[in-house]
Formats: structure tokens, C-alpha cells, sequence
DNA sequence: ACCTCGACCTGGGCGC
DNA sequence: TGCGCCCAGGTCGAGG
């Protein structure tokens, strides 16, 4: 679900709306998704919103937010005195309020709070000293990332060349290319022409250098129709992405491959529901 | 090294 | 109407 798109066009909602006034007071619902002392950030401005792979980095003066939405997490900001309504939330029913049951914290600047849902709690906020950041265990061990300068042909090459591991199975894999999930994985092998199965490092060339071109194509086109909304994925203004019209092979299990006509198939692969053309996508 | 499974959670959708 | 069951998938940890 939010996978480094959706993330990202998160991100970017809270740069936008960034409120320029320190924390007013914060407030915690529900205890488990806060690692740290959340009450810390009063009296800080957000300084600054950044994004590593999946991650969200809420920078403020003295401590910095590490937020992973995991699969149904909702940043949303709204005004106190304006009447609140998002339109669409999780499984699309309107919410007229930013705090229901699935509201786990909040934190309030002049006029405007930030509120994080999550119907499924699997989500968290650390709340980290500023020189815990850098070396948090969850982000030095990422592996190379899409959308950067660190993402490079001979390090994506090393990486694939190494393991015999199914294509598919690696990719989710963070360590080794950070922010892809199970749809950005099964749509960059359809445009590449890889079977979820085919085995890393016995890839033919042309074809691993078509992976490492078409993995920031699929991502950056999401990115530019605000992300995939399937059923939770909002943006903080409560708008969704609509990127799941665009999809090629994710969600389309029986519908004509758009390339051959052929329905599309629904395996589990890696643990994970795989969707692929078997006549566009063949084992090598 | 790699694989599989269970845990964490909730709600939708199914069959009966 | 409702119960029980399975599914959705990001990440971690256990065990083979």
C-alpha cells in the first residue's frame, strides 16, 4: 500500500502545508505506535518533511519523527475551526471528523493539526534525539534507492548478480533496492518481461538493464498521479491518488494483458498475491 | 544464505 | 441477519 510514491506524495502535502509555528501541544491515543516521548516536539517548529524510501522523516528543532505508515496509515492535517471532512478514507466512507477510533495521535500547532490514522495499528512513530537519526538501525540498512543518486546501474547489476533468489522476492527485499512493495514490484517486472520466479542472477543482461530503467519509470509516473489509492491511501488534504487506473498488471487478475490479451494471472509468490502476463512474463 | 511461517491488526467479502 | 473464515501486505523474528 504506501509504498516510496505514496510516501512520497505524503511528503510533499506536508511541505506544502508545513505550519511556520512551534508545537502547541500534542496528544496520544493510542500508546503502541509511539516509540519515545512524543510531548518532546512542544515548543519545536517543523523544520523540515524528507522521505527515505518508505520512511517519513519529520525534522523539528531538537528531535526528529520517524514515521513508517506500514499498510493503512493516514497523515492528515486539518484546521480546528473549519468544518473537517474528508470525502474518502479507508474503504471510502466519508469522515466528518478527524479523530475517530482510528485516530492515534495528534499534534497541534496555531490553526492547524497534524493526525495520524491507522485502522490496523501496524504503524509507528519514533521519536528520536537528532543524532539518532543518522545511524538508525532501520535506515543504514537500505539498500540502494530509486529516485536517487545512489541508484546505479553497476550496484543495481552487483546486487542482482549475487543472489539466485526469485526476482520478485529480492525486490521486496529493502536491503537490497529500498521503497518498492508488492505493486510497484509486480508492475516493474510486467515492463521489463520477467517472471516473479526467474532467479536474480541468472536475468539475461538486456533484460535486468530494462528492470533498473523501467523501477524508477513506474515509480516516478505514480508519484506524478499522486500515488495509488486502492482503499486507505490518502493524501494529508484528504484527497486520493489515482494512480490505480494506470496500473498494468496489479489488481487486473483475469483481465486481458494489455500487451497480449492474455488474462493476467494471480499466484502467491514470495508470500505475496503476484500478479504477471505468463505469456509476456516466461522463466528464462 | 535463503525460505517459510507467524505475529502484528482490522474490515470487507465470501459461504452457509 | 450473522457467524466463521479467509484475504489484504510491510516488517520483524523464529526456526528449518
Amino acid at each position: 500500500m504506501p509504498e516510496l510514491p505514496e510516501v512520497e506524495v505524503v511528503k510533499r502535502g506536508l511541505v506544502q502545508l508545513r505550519p511556520q509555528t512551534p508545537v502547541l501541544s500534542t496528544q496520544v491515543w493510542t500508546d503502541k505506535i509511539v516509540q519515545g516521548n512524543l510531548a518532546l516536539l512542544q515548543g519545536q517548529v517543523l523544520e523540515q518533511v524528507s522521505r527515505r524510501a518508505k520512511y517519513l522523516i519529520l525534522h523539528f528543532e531538537k528531535n526528529d519523527c520517524l514515521l513508517h505508515l506500514r499498510m493503512t496509515g493516514q497523515v492528515i492535517l486539518s484546521q480546528p475551526n473549519t468544518h473537517f471532512s474528508l470525502p474518502f478514507t479507508y474503504y471510502q466512507k466519508p469522515l466528518e471528523t478527524p479523530v475517530d477510533k482510528h485516530t492515534h495521535l495528534g499534534v497541534h500547532f496555531e490553526g492547524l493539526s497534524l493526525y495520524y490514522r491507522d485502522m490496523r495499528k501496524f504503524g509507528r512513530w519514533e521519536v528520536l534525539d537528532k543524532k539518532e537519526l543518522e545511524n538508525h538501525p532501520s535506515l543504514v540498512k537500505l539498500g540502494i534507492e530509486p529516485l536517487t543518486e545512489a541508484y546505479q546501474w553497476p550496484l543495481f547489476k552487483r546486487a542482482l548478480l549475487k543472489s539466485r533468489r526469485a526476482i520478485k522476492a529480492l525486490l521486496l527485499d529493502q536491503t537490497v533496492v529500498s521503497g518498492l512493495g508488492n505493486i510497484y514490484v509486480d508492475e516493474a517486472l510486467f515492463r521489463s518481461g520477467l517472471h516473479p520466479l526467474q532467479s536474480s542472477a541468472t536475468i539475461p543482461m538486456a533484460k535486468m538493464k530494462r528492470l533498473f530503467e523501467v523501477i524508477p519509470m513506474a515509480l516516478s509516473e505514480a508519484i506524478e498521479a499522486g500515488g495509488t489509492t486502492l482503499k486507505d491511501y490518502i493524501h494529508p488534504d484528504g484527497t486520493r491518488g489515482s494512480h490505480k487506473e494506470n496500473l498494468l498488471v496489479y489488481g487486473r487478475k483475469g483481465a486481458p494483458c494489455y500487451t497480449c490479451g492474455h488474462p493476467i494471472e494471480k499466484r502467491v509468490v514470495a508470500q505475496r498475491g503476484t500478479h504477471f502476463c505468463a505469456v509476456c512474463q516466461v522463466l528464462i
